[in-house]
DNA sequence: CACCCTATTGATATCGTTGTCAAAGAACAT
DNA sequence: ATGTTCTTTGACAACGATATCAATAGGGTG
């Protein structure tokens, strides 16, 4: 048999209502009775029934994280922190898989939402990148907190991470390291993020004066494989870079692979940086020199100020800049 | 305003009680007032209340998946199966990691399982190598769905890889290639898949005539590290190996680092052989040969049968084993 | 002491479904 | 024509919480 509230109300001898009101923490319930309420919950071990919570009050206590993200450690990584966000709150998560690409997607989403009573939305890239879709979600009134989004919008939820300083620095140092023949892989033109590695690794080119060779910047997606022709391509031409810096940690391995066929050895033949310390980021060798971003946390971030929003605590309810952080590791050559 | 059943039935001119006949597709309606229904529900955009359903006919139409693996793609994988076989079917998914070696996790999860009155579980490894857990689920008569069990009780639900043939046929495979000395690294000692596949491994090396050397059989636990060490350690020895056959992608992964920080290429001087064709097996150069299952799909399946078994379809509700596909790349060189 | 105000509490309606059970009508056998 | 069974339908209660609003008690004020 499961306990219900009006169990407890008889135990503790108070109406159901009270019950309730000290189960929601509302204000003005006496202390005496919250204590007297709070042992039978205790005694009894009653847990509410999110059912009848969610009809009465018309809130589902279920978020859903919204990915089209072919990067798996990164997905499980967003989830393992909004996991740990939810943890005692009362929310749980519901994972949706979507369609960045689809011409239903709004349609779609909208209505999932309204299928299940999602109270909110966490959304991750490249969805985060598509201003009419989250448009759509605010002329909806779908509530959502939005990881890595392109315009931060002080109204909005989101968490961001510093991916222009953070490549700004790893392109210093390996300038630092003596390269000056430097190649770049761009990531998906559709991330913001790849704009922001790509401007950060300009301006700490530019302002050690050295100069781009354009033929050793190339448009990637963020995939191995593109990453991997980059590298072919790169290394067809007359003189190659003494370092190549990709967007991310997939298309620096899909580099390592084609300098490997072309007989290179990493770190003595070419350098090579990447970012996001994925986990092929050390399983390959040389393990990479890398940016590692606390996605985790800024999942968990991203998940706390939906809630805090939710339960009305404005004061918590703040946007957020992570740090990222440089990993230094043998992919990276002194000259 | 959201669309209620009352508004169906008026639109409908019957009663309450028979669109809600109509929607769960309960026998003894009238052909013609289905169709009305029908019409009415579709013209009015009608979509049960889910949380009025579960309180009342106390099911909660969402799926859990447990989950304690730190192999990201697979869970990934597993999630995106699941995904897609609760599309269009009413039950959603939750996901909830967990700890298999907390002394708390069969209290946890039936605790988890009765607060958000979860419909049924999905287990996958290492939980569902622990019988002791499976049985306190049938205890407390909660239902579930098992990836990859250790033993196949025919009463049970469960999706099953046939890791056994699988690592019989890829050692053929190595052998065919002409090797004689070759290395073992053994799984996680929990999983039972680490010991089907060492099985597998030492009938075909049998079956061919061929002797063991047991320093090239090590113990791992399917992380990239154990991989590592047990690279180092093999190739300490006086002797090393022709081709190693490692457990999984990412022990291979680690053996080829330790192999290349020895100075042995990959696969003039050293062939090599994984398991579950994860993503590293093709981003690293050379890519792995190695045994390629439908993970996706047995995970689909899992959470087919449990759904059928909730709807009473027992013809649909059946425990199945599924196929791996072998997948040769150029890890394995021809003596 | 009468008055008002605030803090605390409870009775009852309500959310949107499904379950129970009885009634009405059709079909068939006697 | 009558009784029996089966199919189809609907009225109403119930699931377990929260919302509304009224009732009561205690405290301060003039």
């Amino acid at each position: 048999m499961t306990v219900t509230i009006k169990d407890v109300s008889k135990d503790a001898a108070v109406s159901i209502k009270t019950v309730s009101r000290v189960i929601n923490n509302e204000a003005n319930v006496a202390e005496t009775t919250k204590e007297k309420v709070l042992s039978s919950v205790k005694k009894l071990g009653f847990k509410p029934n999110k059912s009848a919570q969610s009809l009465r009050s018309k809130k589902s206590y279920m978020l859903a994280l919204l990915y089209d993200n072919p990067n798996k450690s990164y997905l499980a990584d967003v989830q393992s922190g909004i996991f740990n966000a939810c943890k005692s709150t009362g929310y749980n998560l519901v994972v949706q898989e979507c369609d960045y690409k689809s011409s239903e997607l709004k349609t779609d989403i909208v209505k999932f939402v309204e299928d299940f009573r999602i109270d909110g939305l966490i959304v991750t890239p490249p969805l985060s990148d598509m201003e009419d879709f989250l448009q759509n979600l605010d002329s909806h009134e779908i509530e959502y907190s939005v990881i890595a989004p392109s315009t931060m919008n002080p109204e909005s939820l989101y968490v961001s991470s510093n991916d222009y300083e953070a490549a700004y620095s790893l392109t210093s140092e390996i300038i630092k390291h003596g390269h000056k023949d430097i190649g770049f892989i761009k990531g998906h033109p559709k991330h913001s993020a790849s704009h922001l590695r790509f401007n950060g690794f300009i301006d700490a080119i530019k302002n050690n004066g050295i100069e781009i060779n354009e033929d050793w910047v190339k448009q990637g997606n963020f995939s191995f494989k593109s990453g991997f022709d980059a590298g072919v391509e790169i290394f067809h031409s007359e003189k190659i870079p003494t370092a190549i810096f990709a967007s991310n940690d997939s298309m620096a391995a899909g580099i390592m692979k084609s300098a490997q066929m072309k007989g290179l050895q990493v770190p003595h033949d070419l350098s090579l940086a990447g970012f996001d310390d994925s986990p092929i980021a050390h399983q390959i060798w040389p393990a990479l020199t890398t940016v590692k971003q606390p996605v985790e946390k800024m999942a968990a971030h991203a998940a706390k100020i939906l809630i805090a929003k939710f339960d009305g605590l404005a004061e918590q309810t703040k946007s957020k800049e992570f740090k990222s952080e440089l990993i230094v590791r043998e992919s990276l050559k002194t000259l």
